[in-house]
DNA sequence: TACCAGGTCTGAC
DNA sequence: GTCAGACATGGT
């Protein structure tokens, strides 16, 4: 079991995962569990700071799952030096967040999930999917299972899916599935080229296209449009009308720093900071 | 009872 | 190309 220990302005668990980017974690008694494929690991902030406890092999995976190669002192200091309030203190307001690598499959299950649905529902969902096809491992004495296979998940039908509460969504996860079964790799795609293929998967549309793009591969230059940004998005003077216009107006506007204003916006948003 | 939740798809105009 | 409805489900 490794350790490492890192200051906590820019990196806080609680804002981290409750920025609605990743959706399976827990409480435990020592922090808050945070799970990512078949992995595990031990998230936890005191006066030294926050520290990030995995077995040995999994260390360089959560370093590089927390993103803390990154200077996000700097990413907030060029937003800052946008000049637009609202997002300075937006910014402030969620320091502590860091945008996540997580597994694109994972990601992909994970938001296709959140169409049309609320995050405490899309936990316990998720939750089920893992329990059913995940299989069953242990850290630190907490039982959990890993994030099932796309092979495991291809093996079984709409009925089960919707039996353990996907709803009308279930049709999607089968059709993904399958597709990821092949194991392709699209990290090497250009940010368009990629959003084109991920388009392509039924259940995938712009905004969750966007969440896969920014959340497991890291294309801080997508912007993901949902009710929330739309609603800042109004209230800053945006004309546009259609949430796939304005994500292209954001992202022409904001560069690689969409992704990091998203979230930030997202957080403060819901988190009824203004 | 309605309406909403990190939307997407389909079928009119 | 644009737009209204439908879509499963659980919480308020």
């Amino acid at each position: 079991m490794k350790t490492s220990v890192y200051p906590s302005e820019y990196f806080d668990p609680a804002s981290t995962l409750g920025c609605g980017q990743v959706f399976r974690f827990a409480a435990s008694p020592e922090g808050t569990l945070v799970f990512s494929g078949a992995r595990a690991c031990l998230l936890r902030r005191d006066e030294r700071g926050t520290s990030v406890t995995a077995e040995e092999g999994d260390a360089d995976y959560f370093f590089r799952y927390f993103d803390l190669a990154r200077d996000y002192g700097a990413v907030r200091a060029r937003i800052c030096a946008l000049g637009i309030p609202r997002l300075s203190r937006a910014a402030a307001f969620g320091r502590g967040i860091r945008i996540l690598n997580q597994e694109p499959f994972e990601t992909a299950v994970s938001f296709i999930l959140s169409q049309n649905n609320n995050i405490p529902r899309i936990r316990a969902t998720l939750f089920r999917l893992c329990e059913a096809l995940g299989e069953k491992r242990v850290f630190r004495g907490c039982e959990y299972y890993a994030f099932p296979s796309p092979q495991k998940m291809a093996e079984r039908d709409e009925a089960f899916y919707a039996s353990i509460g996907c709803g009308y969504r279930a049709r999607y996860l089968t059709a993904v599935s399958k597709y990821a079964e092949r194991g392709e790799d699209l990290s090497g795609l250009a940010t368009a080229r990629l959003r084109e293929r991920l388009l392509s998967l039924p259940g995938v549309g712009r905004k969750v296209a966007d969440c896969i793009l920014l959340f497991a591969y890291h294309r801080t230059d997508a912007f993901p449009v949902d009710t929330w940004v739309e609603k800042a998005y109004r209230e800053l003077g945006g004309r546009v009308r259609g949430r796939e216009k304005i994500a292209a107006e954001l992202e022409n506007r904001f560069q690689d720093l969409s992704g990091y204003i998203q979230q930030y916006l997202f957080y403060y948003e819901r988190e009824g900071g203004n």
